[in-house]
DNA sequence: GTCTATATGTTGATAGAC
DNA sequence: GTCTATCAACATATAGAC
């Protein structure tokens, strides 16, 4: 089907993200990716051995995603708000998808999942929030934010802000998010 | 098994409760409900024909148990702040069992759902959130609370801190929980 | 790398006896 | 109201052919 032998699993990832972020881990089966992409179930199987083992690729293409994230915002000539909105941004792209993200989805199901990817997933988190608590950290420190929390509270609220603000649009509409969206620069801006 | 019979309806729902809170709506079955309560599957059945008839009945308990909270709330001679705490009270109960809102349980399954329950899950979201807002407005007005968005904004920012906060805290932690509860009642006292 | 075929378990659900 | 028995559908997974 592909050009490449290497595009499958590449897509297999494409779908299993979109589908984790739209239906939830325990609600969407090999069947539904095997669909999408015109091949068997059995195919999908020889890229990601089981399920878990496609979910801990998938958590480890996150890490890879913000690790690069955090070298753009180190290297761009950007302003906190700025490096913050780029942040932002990812949860309003979700928004506009009635998607979520993969924390919130996988902390739904976190309880029923095997050791191995909780750890996995751990490190996304502790990663993501570092990313925020240190753009906000630096923000202040150069006198492009204001807030009295510490950078690690004020991380913790931006970030509990984004990941159930998308979760909420699904529900009461993407106005409530956009109330949520601006309200979190008003709160950080100087 | 019970003393009534209509106990086992109400521990087929007490069940119920606890597991889409604790595991999430498609990763338990009535198997589980069946299991802990020493009866056949299909007796559960018999007291609700399907899982989304258990959901439904769910939800419109969430709805009762709010209606009650806010009747509650109106009569008491508590201050905005007190009304806040006994809120905030009841998540901070469900961090302590590594449960999540059922709220934010439901959103992330929310794709997989039949109409019929959308529509009621936003009656219960609807009901959560305006009885936030009119706490935070009533506050504010008798000078007891200090925020300078709207208090709808405020209880979106509120009610997002908290779904999430009971998320994030099963994977990094209570702590992180805490910070956040505290930081909440720090941005609105006055 | 993908296929067919198959195995095995689970789920949601129902019919009919007690 | 609960049971036994049974069901079709689906999910996860593997063996072996191409």
């Amino acid at each position: 089907m592909s050009a490449r032998n290497t595009d499958t699993k590449e897509e297999i990832l494409r779908i299993g993200k979109q589908l984790i972020q739209f239906y939830g881990y325990n609600a969407f089966s090999y069947a539904d990716i095997s669909r999408e992409l015109n091949i068997k179930n059995a195919a999908v199987h020889y890229h990601f051995r089981g399920k878990e083992d496609l979910l801990m690729a998938l958590v480890q293409n996150y890490i890879d995603n913000y690790q690069l994230l955090a070298q753009q915002l180190k290297a761009a000539p950007l302003k906190a708000v700025g490096k913050l909105d780029k942040f932002i941004e990812r949860y309003t792209l979700l928004c506009e998808t009635d998607s979520i993200c993969i924390i919130g989805s996988i902390a739904s199901d976190y309880n029923t999942l095997p050791d191995s990817v909780k750890e996995k997933v751990t490190e996304l988190i502790n990663l993501v929030m570092s990313l925020v608590e240190q753009t906000l950290a630096e923000g202040k420190r150069k006198g492009e934010l204001v807030f009295t929390e510490t950078p690690k509270t004020q991380a913790l609220l931006i970030m509990t802000n984004l990941a159930a603000g998308v979760q909420l649009a699904r529900i009461s509409g993407k106005k409530d998010y956009e109330a949520i969206r601006k309200a979190i620069i008003r709160q950080v801006k100087s």
